[in-house]
DNA sequence: TCTTTTTCAGTGATTAAATCACATTTTTTT
DNA sequence: AAAAAAATGTGATTTAATCACTGAAAAAGA
């Protein structure tokens, strides 16, 4: 991909773009660097400073991480989002670590910490786009939290099945009892009986690797 | 309190005071209204636009409030500090809802959301400022995630009491086990049990409306 | 002052979910 | 085909939340 290209892409991902002379755009274009990140794979660890990740295709998924190794997802980053958390050694008022995985071959284009740190610093624009940005995942994340905190694993799953039918434009969902229970904040035998409950009631059913939504409607009413 | 001492108050806050015509700090100073909350009532409910709220004296709780009534607390806010969720109605990222009540008698100064949402537009200085204190706050709740998620009941009693005693500068925290829960996010009898089982070990002793922390280093320990 | 009411705390029983400790079953790799 | 790895099944246990009460203490009213 070459200069034009990322030229044309900040252009439509950065609503601050036209804000920049010259040579910050350049320069922006000189030191963004792409990289496809292979499915499954570590992306941010919370320790270095990655800086912004744009999503061109793929996915990430971010999530924490307790000290036991359990995973609560927070948020998914699809394609033409970016996540801004992988940045926050720039952002004073984010003090807490998130992890990133790519959930499949995801091309991004990475923006490193310290050109946007320094754009931070003399273009309001800039600083008001990257503000905004972290702060609407405040809002994500309040979300996981009340279903985590208010709702039955029942609901939390039948409302996690209807996400990723609509999300995968598709009634099967092809991801294993382990990794539904990283997305709900659960455990993976927890997933399983609940599964297995569904589709005992015809709701779903289950293959290896596999949950083929059969009764939607179910599924919404449980999900309500 | 008088525009005077407004003006001196709002100078000390809000570092983007300087960059506001004087038009606009004679709006900010006439608009802005005093309040006393009561100890005990609710001051935002999620619906009506509040607006910015400056704690002068006293303390606020910001929680989430499920269907059937249960509470979670997110974050306090006192003295010097400000409320910006109780603004949310003219910040676009946020898109969830938080109650706050008062914790004791505070005096507060209001500043009506039209009036913030006219600055925010016209000066960059405002929204960085209560995009920045709103981001702030994501980090409180990632701390009370946490620890809901990750870590277990005695050792987050232990955190909330070595917190509390800070706090208040005093080892007898005077609250009821009822409010204990809601500020960890669990329940009154859960609580109770708990502290039993404190004093039962010599940690803490616990009378009516109020727990005395005697071995202050066994709390820590169950902190680690 | 003496009720009456309200608030606060104690406690057993039950339920939901997480955790632990394995057993099976597929799939993949060698 | 055998071995290894990944995915799932399942009983037992533990933790925490919830329910359904009881009793004690404090506050309010008569």
């Amino acid at each position: 991909m070459n200069v034009e290209e990322l030229k044309e892409l900040f252009e439509d991902t950065f609503p601050f773009w036209n804000s920049l002379n010259d040579i910050d755009k350049e320069t922006m274009c000189r030191t963004a660097h792409q990289v496809e990140f292979k499915k499954g794979t570590n992306i941010h660890d919370g320790n270095e400073c990655t800086g912004v990740i744009l999503v061109k295709s793929g996915s990430l998924r971010l999530y924490m991480l307790s000290e036991d190794g359990k995973e609560v997802t927070l948020y998914r980053i699809f394609p033409g989002e970016m996540c801004m958390l992988s940045a926050s050694c720039v952002l004073d008022p984010i003090t807490f670590d998130v992890f990133v995985d790519s959930e499949e071959n995801s091309d991004c284009v990475v923006i490193g910490g310290c050109i946007i740190e320094d754009l931070i610093r003399r273009t309001p624009e800039v600083k008001i786009f990257v503000l905004e940005t972290a702060l609407s995942r405040f809002s994500d994340v309040m979300w996981v939290m009340q279903q985590i905190l208010f709702m039955s694993m029942d609901k939390r799953l039948a409302i996690f099945l209807l996400d990723e039918s609509v999300n995968r434009k598709s009634d099967v969902i092809s991801l294993t009892h382990e990794q539904i229970a990283k997305y709900i904040g659960s455990a993976r035998e927890v997933v399983s009986r609940m599964l297995k409950y569904f589709s005992t009631e015809g709701i779903v059913e289950v293959s290896r690797g596999g949950i083929k939504l059969v009764d939607k409607k179910r599924l919404r009413e449980l999900a309500r």
